[in-house]
DNA sequence: TTTATCTACGTAAACGTTTGCAGAGGTGAG
DNA sequence: CTCACCTCTGCAAACGTTTACGTAGATAAA
């Protein structure tokens, strides 16, 4: 049994390949019969065309590439759906690469990427990346990237994100207006700029109600959530007079929970805790999460946007296609008053 | 600037583009001093081997699929992240599509999938279809697939699965301990045998207890977590003798509580609840939630090993090579005795 | 010496598609 | 009638890689 492919085609109907290939591409060069019998031999046959002799031929894959640090993580997950989304509508296939946070493993990923493999990219920055150097390399290789939340400024490219330094400010002052004076801050990695912007408005939140910014009530988190827990248990130990958390992520509002049901802290009478997260159950926890929630389908949607159209009119992504998406605060049960 | 490809490290070398290519593959052919110069050429200049010529020419991509339900499931995403640390070390690229539960989708991709853009599949079908004829049309093209989880029978091939029938039987049990005797199973498909499985476990557990089956005390869930929670509200009024619930799954335990919380009936005092769940706050829910966790992790790892270890031999999947792994329960507050 | 074997490299075909170019036949205008 | 133009189709090159085959020179065995 022969392989079902256009040269097949082409002997069965007495044509030649070319006019077999233009009339499965609706050209007008070929009349009208001839696209009929061609498409109905073809749907017979159950033809489907070879993705990589097409994309050698016209050097083009219709394949985005998606890397980001995890997918066990509301945020991502959410923003995952709506890339795919965005992506299937438009006929693109979705490659995703996970560098759980790890800086040697995303420079191995760009690396790969570096081939023609994908047509654009779609990332979030890992939190243990120290410099760019692979990022750039990469955008010289393949300049069709966009960024989302978790950005790299260094680039000159399009970024998707959300209000973060007024997010971290309206946070704090949740916090403070509950009646909090001493707030940690926990955060993944001083180094990428969305912890900047969230740790800009923590700053300006506590300087506004005449607070002292202290460093040591900041934490920075590392990969592992047991690991994470020990340090904030520590941190509640060493400070018994911190009365606030603000988690810049999910994972670590999280183990802010296990840390204070471990101490036997009672949330919110002793301690009140507001966290970014995507989390659908928030409401159902115990007590419910005051949470700063993303738009994080919106996100993943309007991060592949841009980049399909940039890479359907082969034309570069500018910085001033950014786009900055609003977080909203759902106030619960874990910073009510006392 | 020309391109660097294989043609442009010949011309520089003033070697052949075959001797070049098999100096690059570590070819015995070559000589150990031609293998140093090409290589040293090809970091200097960065080369990156053209995917899509390699594939075409070669009739493998180094790619497989995974086509399943969705990705903000903790369950799907735990999969996904043992999916792809396979996939990785064995230079295996992971191309991603969500069916969100819908037959239609679910054909729409597995058309796709018929034109050869991956070496394999890795498949947990949608709740949603009714006949199998897309898969079977795929089996033939590609038998390249392992299932998981959410399995299709109707083929040959390899599943790797967890203890349904068991886990189904001992959480129905561990609810009749705790003292109900009017008990709920939730689903989302009759249709998949993984229901079946636990829905036979749950029928068991009854049997033994003397407890007659009630088909009007099964409910079979959609795709829309709101629509689910009034589906359960309803059956909560209607049948108040109810003091239990298992849900087959995390989504519609989920649902349970919410719907609880709207009747205002207390967990675990006037009903218990348990459900299949990877939630990771299982334990910080109001109250904590009594679960049956899947190894996802492990189910991901072995599904891709699988069918990595076929691809890489070129044999056919047996279904002899099919894995079922045990799932652990953890009671919890949601389940305690009143 | 002849013949066989091995090493190291080159030639060229092939994978399946797309597309610039050419050409055959037809139509209409001048 | 000539020339231009349009419609439809075919020819052949190209994308970058892999690989069967050929070969020139060297070495070894007879």
């Amino acid at each position: 049994m022969p392989p079902v492919n256009l040269k097949r085609l082409a002997q069965e109907l007495n044509l030649s390949i070319a006019t077999v290939s233009r009339a499965l591409q609706d050209s007008h060069e070929v009349s009208a019969q001839t696209k009929e019998r061609v498409k109905a031999l073809a749907d017979a046959l159950g033809y489907q065309p070879n993705a990589y002799a097409s994309s050698l031929r016209r050097n083009i894959s219709k394949t985005i590439g998606v890397v980001i640090p995890e997918v066990n993580n509301h945020f991502f997950s959410l923003a995952i759906n709506g890339i795919e989304e965005v992506a299937r509508q438009n006929g693109y296939h979705v490659l995703i690469y996970l560098t759980h946070d790890d800086y040697e493993r995303e420079v191995d990923i760009t690396q790969y990427l570096t081939g023609g493999r994908v047509d654009g990219l779609l990332m979030s920055v890992a939190s243990g990346s120290q410099d760019f150097g692979h990022l750039q390399k990469l955008y010289a290789s393949k300049p069709a990237i966009v960024f989302f939340d978790r950005v790299c400024d260094a680039l000159n490219t399009a970024n998707v994100t959300t209000n973060d330094y007024e997010s971290g400010y309206l946070a704090t002052k949740h916090l403070l207006e509950a009646g909090c004076r001493h707030i940690a801050h926990l955060l993944l990695s001083g180094n990428l700029s969305i912890g900047r912007m969230r740790m800009q408005g923590y700053q300006a939140a506590l300087q506004e109600q005449g607070l002292p910014f202290d460093e040591t009530l900041v934490l920075t988190g590392y990969g592992d959530d047991e690991q994470n827990m020990e340090l904030i248990t520590d941190l509640l130990r060493g400070r018994p007079e911190i009365d606030g958390i603000f988690a810049s992520v999910e994972r670590l509002a999280i183990s802010s929970y296990q840390a204070c049901h471990h101490l036997g802290r009672a949330i919110p009478e002793t301690i009140k805790i507001i966290g970014f997260s995507n989390l659908g159950v928030a409401s159902l926890l115990a007590p419910a999460l005051t949470t700063i929630t993303q738009p994080a389908y919106e996100i993943g949607k309007e991060a592949a946007r841009i980049l399909l159209r940039a890479i359907e009119k082969k034309k570069l992504i500018l910085p001033s296609q950014s786009l900055t998406l609003k977080s909203e605060l759902f106030a619960r049960k874990s910073t009510a008053r006392g």
